[in-house]
DNA sequence: AATGAATGAGCATTCATTCAT
DNA sequence: CATGAATGAATGCTCATTCAT
């Protein structure tokens, strides 16, 4: 947790970062609807009606974890899609990207998992589809390029080949644990050695 | 499938597979918690408190969804484990009959994958633990039989790889569609030729 | 239980009398609101909805029993009461009459015991009130006679003495079990004999 | 009693005194089952919901009401028993401490009677059973203890005079109201003097 | 900033009752 | 006579939210 707060009069805008990643953590442990106001006040180590000081409603503490999430996120990939590389290496700094951003916001990501498809339904949510638009066009676009430059495979259906490098990336939220035994890049090689070339010993 | 049942003499069993089916199409889409004990009932076209002249509670329903398709699924399991295949035929076989299980279980696969984790803490869901335990005890100990006999590489972590091949099957039941574009095993055969052999390609 | 009922044709009053004893049993055992058409149908050895042939309503079960019991009580009483005794020895058949009563429809009793108050409020159970004052009326009327005539001491309340004579009786429906230790005869000597001469040894 | 709380800063912790009392009037009325939670928020001025503010369930509110109420009883109880008397003294002041708490604690002594017995099979309730134990140890050693130092008459079945005594005090819950025209202590000398002498003029 | 108390809408579940067969 | 299936109103309880202090 961050610095102490100072005394007074400035808003202390580290509380509401402290409360969102309290709250996140919760949300990512038991679901969002399954979560409770009282049990995050719980956790935060206040009564349920404080937490309407700091925020509108429990659904604009999910907005706002998600939307910062996704924020940083595409900080990361438009680095990397601006950096004018090759396609495996595109996929390789994206992937790798994608463990870190699961590596600092574990809790964030587990809960778009979760949650993502039936939050896009509400318009409050709309970015979520549009994020999610963006992030298939890279991907795809990405695994096309992969494909007319003999980078990838052409035998694979291209729609089913971005599913599965996409799954089988961000599943990993559901499992990985800050500071385990692997660090996020080392389990980022790990996945782009299976994703690449495969479990099969190659003779 | 909420059809309506033909006006004959319908011996009534199948009344509770449809309600059950029914149920877990609704549960698949909403989530267990966010669906309501109405909306299950309206997709059944009759009143709440009637689905209770078939079922005990609401959890009653989603251990009998749960518990029916892991039966069905560790019958297709323990018939390829007790074929003498090799590790890589294992691997194949297994990932095949997932495929198949997601086809014909879509709604309870999906279950399974959301609510899974947070079931298992009651008492009464103990049998998701057992299965997930046996499930692993399966998948690793072929990949390991596979590692010792060079089929499968050497230089991954082995819990690492379990755990990609694992999610890498299953979570397609969240995007897969019954009477899509690709049977059930058309899709095991690309994701196989993906796990085994990578999406890069060979030179 | 009753004779075997008859083939067919007649309307096998005996049927309902099963069922009322049956109701009555559940009632007194569980309490009236506590107590489930289904549960009476258990017991009967039928279904709920069965039991809407041979009655109205789970309140016109227990309407039946309460009268029925009232009836017999007031056949007992008015013999008692017309017979032309003497303070005392009416005091001494009314209270053998009622541990008969107790002993024939202890059910019933502990039904009227726990629900009369209650039930007394609407319409259809005014009949209760009318009995409660035809009681009041005959008991409080033997002891008024009693004290005029310097059978009964002249010192107590009377309204306290009817309520605590009246009370004394009733209540023992509440541990009385038919075919135990006492015959209703023995213990209606024993309370007689407390209430008239007390528990205190004379000298 | 759900008279308004004054304008002032009242510590709180007699709302949940009020709330009790509010609650127990109805129970005793009522009956447990009968009673709805939305008809004691009523009578307390709020809504259905609001009182689980103040307490975990409906059948918590019994419990208090009960359990207050027998420790307080066994309070005066346990003062009579220890204080060394014989065995008529000891009746005597049983007695008067009986209708003292039936006079403070009318409702709840209502409910103990018509509830106690179905709710001891519950193991929340079962200090209702243990409670009983003593109470029939404390009554039962006590009437011995006068039948063998000649106090109490030796003729009479020695668990019927205990009910008989016991049931005589405790329905009197039944038709006492608290501010009528008998003080406690008056009832409990007219009905001493009735259980120990009788109601028969000596001659 | 935070508390204590309350609101009100909604939920899973129960249950007396109905009715076609 | 009895069953199987359904109804609909009510019940205990939960929870996001509000607001005066």
């Amino acid at each position: 947790m961050p610095t102490k707060k100072k005394p007074q009069a400035i808003p202390a805008p580290e509380r509401r970062g402290e409360l969102l990643a309290t709250a996140a953590e919760v949300f990512a442990a038991q679901g969002y609807n399954a979560t409770t106001v009282r049990r995050i006040a719980d956790a935060a180590g206040m009564l349920a009606g404080s937490l309407y000081y700091h925020f509108d409603s429990k659904e604009s503490m999910l907005d706002e974890i998600l939307s910062t999430f996704l924020g940083e996120l595409w900080e990361g990939y438009d680095a990397v899609l601006g950096a004018g590389l090759g396609p495996r290496e595109t996929i390789e700094a994206l992937v790798t990207e994608s463990f870190r951003e699961i590596d600092r916001h574990r809790a964030a990501v587990a809960i778009y998992q979760k949650e993502a498809r039936h939050l896009a339904a509400q318009p409050r949510f709309q970015y979520l589809v549009e994020s999610q638009e963006r992030f298939e066009k890279a991907w795809l676009g990405t695994l096309e390029r992969g494909v007319a430059d003999r980078t990838f495979r052409a035998d694979l259906d291209i729609r089913l080949t971005y599913r599965f490098v996409r799954d089988t990336v961000w599943v990993a939220a559901s499992w990985y644990r800050p500071g385990g035994r692997h660090s996020p890049e080392e389990i980022a090689r790990q996945y782009l050695s299976m994703v690449l070339d495969g479990i099969a010993l190659r003779r």
